[in-house]
DNA sequence: TAATTTAGCTAAAACGTTTTATTATGTGCA
DNA sequence: TGCACATAATAAAACGTTTTAGCTAAATTA
């Protein structure tokens, strides 16, 4: 039997006073409403001693306000994402919002379904990492005018708030570097996704080739995996088929999770030559051996320009024209990885 | 200007019922309350159209439950806790309750500003991994009646919920293993903390200690580290005071990473020879040189576990006598870096 | 026929706030 | 005296549900 706790009803009759009274000073609007300071005093000092706790549920019901924003990213348990999470939340917390994770695996049909869950919910905006065919579900949140902004991808020609970073421009920069180290044969692995992050990311690639004239190599690994070893089959497949490959770019983290599992058990001597580079740091990438190469996204900058955008969305009466995007730059962690042969041990 | 969502009160208006009676029906309880299948269709037929979604606000007021849980990590980012999370998620959902994470970075202050804020939301229920002082602000929370399962670690003499694991008989496991395979003069390396988890995980180490009779070496960092550097510098002393040690058990995944970065960039031919085994798995520890062999947490049978406790609790309407706890079993995940010298290639 | 039961539905209170509109009282001024 | 006006407070509606208690008409029973 849960105690029932105090409400405003009681604070206003154990003091004498009303309810609107009671509660217009517990908003600040004590002088605005003229209550004397002798009556705002009392209501404070009760109110503090007996400790007492707005009930948010109906401040939420009343003012069509939650307070809650949903981020919606593809894994919790992936250390980019779980980056991301643990930067917004502090993000949020300090304006007082809180923050419900959630994770789509990619899967249109699990991101439309956690859409309507948090929509019922009244939450107050949207963050979100879209699977590749949500582009309609989120035009609806729009038009009911829910704050939504898109992050790490977007869909080409939307118009709506985005945050990424200039995925050419990385991959780009990554084969640059290879280059400069004297791999002039690398080779891209990827996933089969037509998504914008991916496309810009490939495209970095295809660009650098023609630059430094060396045949184009992808390999494309299917949207969605089965399991970690049929992944794992087919980069085997992979390296085996194409021994003349001397570095390779991993467009994401869990691929080169991946490729390094296969590289080291089964082409132990080919791990110390190639050059490695991956998409996405993480801290034990530092401790490989050889330690990886990394294109490292700013993710506490990714998380700030997404809250920006978001809380200006969330406090604009109606919607305002243009939507804001913002493309941020990467930072290259070199590592072992990509050192060149001669240098290394 | 957000578009007003439809209310029961416009359904019943269009189809001249009362609110009661949709709410009767679109609550499962039309022939309970004798609503005629006519009418009974009408609304449910019309509510599909619509594809109207109940204010869960409005619901939560008035039943006083609002279908969320709270989950309080140390720090999301961090892998043991992100997979705990993303096995939580799934799990809640399922029941149809939605869980809200917070990390309390092992803070006392943090971890008591995170329970009161959530308090006031009404939650329904809290899965907690305690920083060392908060057993008070949880004591209150039961004399709140409201549900708390504690995990990972709890308070000695408590009586509460709690999962976790037989750390003593986990550690005690990782060093016969490495005996077993030669290394008999291992070190401890944790945290100077009084939690439960990581007395165990000594407890564990000194008895075995005592039965292989090896002298004891432990390294206990601060309880709150400055920075990574910090934590590098203790290290990097002790490694180089305590030469003859031939292994390590760290007692958490954080230490390990340093532990290895140190070892990687000052002791490049040691850490080839000592026989290393950390606490908590992490997909890529076994694609560093040497492969880290992992004493595993079965993480998604604790969370199972700790689900069904917080549920019982949760539909008792009464506190009943008497606390669930489940102790559950690690298993060890043998690689590269406990094999016997010999055997090293 | 009158009393009772049942079927089918609903009015209104309640959850705990915020906010609009209103009241009561006193004060200054012509 | 009467009017305007400021001051200090409040009553009541509203947010969107759930749920208690009750109402009406028809059917059954005595």
């Amino acid at each position: 039997m849960k105690k029932k706790r105090v409400s405003i009803k009681d604070i206003a009759k154990h003091l004498n006073v009303s309810v609107t009274t009671v509660s217009f000073v517990l908003n600040g609007k004590a002088k605005e409403k003229r209550i004397s300071e002798e009556v705002t005093n009392k209501i404070l000092d009760y109110v503090k001693k007996i400790n007492y706790k707005p009930n948010q549920l109906a401040q939420s019901l009343r003012t069509g306000q939650s307070k809650i924003l949903v981020l919606m990213v593809e894994d919790i348990s992936n250390y980019f994402f779980s980056k991301l999470a643990r930067v917004f939340e502090d993000l949020a917390y300090e304006k007082g919002y809180k923050v419900l994770f959630c994770s789509n695996e990619n899967s249109d049909k699990k991101s439309i379904e956690l859409i309507d869950l948090f929509n019922e919910r009244q939450v107050d905006g949207f963050i979100i990492i879209p699977s590749a065919g949500i582009e309609n579900k989120i035009k609806s949140l729009q038009q009911q005018n829910i704050p939504v902004v898109l992050l790490d991808r977007f869909f080409e020609g939307m118009e709506i708030g985005y945050v990424g970073i200039d995925n050419r421009y990385a991959s780009r920069q990554g084969i640059d570097h290879l280059n400069m180290n004297g791999f002039n044969s690398p080779a891209f692995v990827s996933i089969d996704v037509q998504q914008t992050q991916m496309l810009g990311r490939l495209e970095g690639y295809q660009e650098a080739a023609k630059e430094y004239s060396f045949k184009e190599k992808k390999l494309l690994l299917p949207y969605n995996l089965k399991s970690n070893e049929q992944g794992r089959e087919i980069l085997k497949k992979f390296f085996n088929e194409n021994p003349e490959l001397d570095s390779i770019l991993f467009a994401t983290n869990y691929l080169t999770q991946l490729g390094l599992e296969v590289l080291k058990n089964d082409f132990p001597e080919k791990i110390h030559q190639l050059g490695i580079i991956t998409f996405d740091d993480n801290a034990l990438f530092s401790i490989c051996t050889p330690a990886i190469t990394a294109i490292c996204q700013p993710i506490e900058n990714m998380a700030k320009e997404t809250m920006n955008i978001l809380f200006q969305l969330i406090n604009k009466p109606t919607q305002s024209t243009g939507f804001q995007n913002k493309i941020l730059k990467t930072s290259l962690e070199v590592r072992e990885s990509t050192k060149a042969l001669i240098e290394r041990v």
